[in-house]
DNA sequence: CGGTACGTTGAGTCATATCAACCATAGTGG
DNA sequence: CCACTATGGTTGATATGACTCAACGTACCG
């Protein structure tokens, strides 16, 4: 009954074009996908899987914000990387076979599709362009995660703040007054940067002071670009 | 001639034995390899291949060990991941079709395989077998990458020295009076954990003084695994 | 024998974490 | 409707881990 009630999202059309990923399926495989996947919906706050559990499945972003996390020994958490629409999410637990080395967390209420193992594997097998470009895709944030190793061990918190913010304007986008269209809560960017929630307010104040940016709760507007990116020394 | 000198290592064998990831192969993909593979060695300190060049090929490693790191933008090196034995290294560059975003140079002379970017991607193409295997290792990669993050965010250097050092003895072993079976400069340690040479330098003295390791020169003798755990706060 | 690379130690500095107090906001329940 | 509580944001004071700089020791190498 529920079912009726919300809209299933058009998720070949969603699928093709959003996600790069299944721009490579044919249309007997994406109807497979389609019956054999489960549209759920998530709010703010809840999780969809934690750090250990085993996966029978992944996620296919159609909208929201999801964010990927590590909890440290202490408990704080160590953000990996936000999801957003047309992205996939817990498909290297899958794809190792191992249980899931982070959770995942909604930041900004979602739709996603849930399909299970056995479909990811059986694409892997059958659909050697479909394997090769999750090759890609996985070879690909490899990179990134070692861009990020580098960044943590070797810059300043002021220098990482200016990245992440960033980064978030390049992964997120300004709206059209230049706000950051992610909010995040003080803590979060802290748990990006991999810092104290105190560190981030008081550098965030100054870089207010000095013209980078404008506050407004967790409004952040995006003043200048060019000084954010002298700051976090981001070419290399 | 100079061919004739160096016997040609029984890669197949190699193959077939140690990397895991070529076991996957038939008899004609293996000898296809061995055709068109080229051998190499190399001495402590020379370099593969480096960061922002393009890629032609990946390596196996038939003997000795190679040091993947990235450059930070004041020159100092970040390694990301030793490569030993039975491993690949470029595989990342090959399948993702980026430009490299490592080095690799050599710690413990080496003979290794360099085998054209084609064979990888054809292999991936033709036998998806292989590709899922691949796969499960760039996603395994990544995972590991995940929990580096979250140490150098979190932990102490201390912490993160005690945790490399038994990375150390897992990924390379103790040999009968329980030295580290790899010899790096206390720079390269630094370079492992994030931190400045003085400050492996001072930390290492005073495991020595709490009689958790010995040290000889390059040579580390690990006295109290029980010990170093603790300090390192592995179990997450 | 001088040169080069590596290792060690000490002293001083600074960025960042920690601790604590306080304010703002919103949601809750009586 | 108002106290109550929880959550998040801010600021100040203080502590300290880790870096930097500098000097010096050591070992190997041509």
């Amino acid at each position: 009954m529920k079912q009726q009630e919300i809209p299933t999202p058009f998720c070949d059309k969603c699928s093709m074009e959003n996600g790069a990923l299944f721009k490579y399926l044919n249309r007997d495989e994406v109807d497979k996908i389609n019956f054999e996947k489960e549209f759920r919906q998530f709010k703010r706050g809840e999780i969809l899987y934690t750090e250990g559990s085993r996966i029978s499945g992944f996620y296919c972003i159609h909208t929201g914000i999801i964010k990927v996390f590590k909890t440290g020994f202490d408990g704080k958490e160590q953000i990996i990387r936000f999801a957003k629409p047309g992205e996939i999410i817990a498909y290297r637990s899958v794809l190792s076979n191992e249980v899931a080395c982070t959770s995942a967390k909604v930041i900004e209420d979602c739709q996603v599709c849930f399909i299970p193992s056995e479909i990811l594997i059986s694409l892997v097998k059958s659909n050697s362009t479909y394997a090769h470009e999750l090759l890609k895709l996985a070879c690909h944030e490899l990179g990134e995660a070692n861009s990020f190793i580098t960044d943590i061990a070797q810059k300043t918190v002021r220098e990482r703040l200016a990245e992440i913010l960033l980064l978030l304007v390049h992964d997120f986008g300004l709206d059209s007054q230049n706000f950051l269209q992610i909010s995040l809560t003080r803590e979060e960017l802290a748990n990006i940067v991999g810092t104290a929630t105190e560190s981030v307010i008081r550098l965030l104040s100054e870089f207010k002071t000095d013209k980078l940016v404008e506050l407004n709760g967790r409004k952040i507007r995006i003043l200048n670009i060019k000084g954010l990116e002298k700051i976090s020394n981001i070419f290399n």
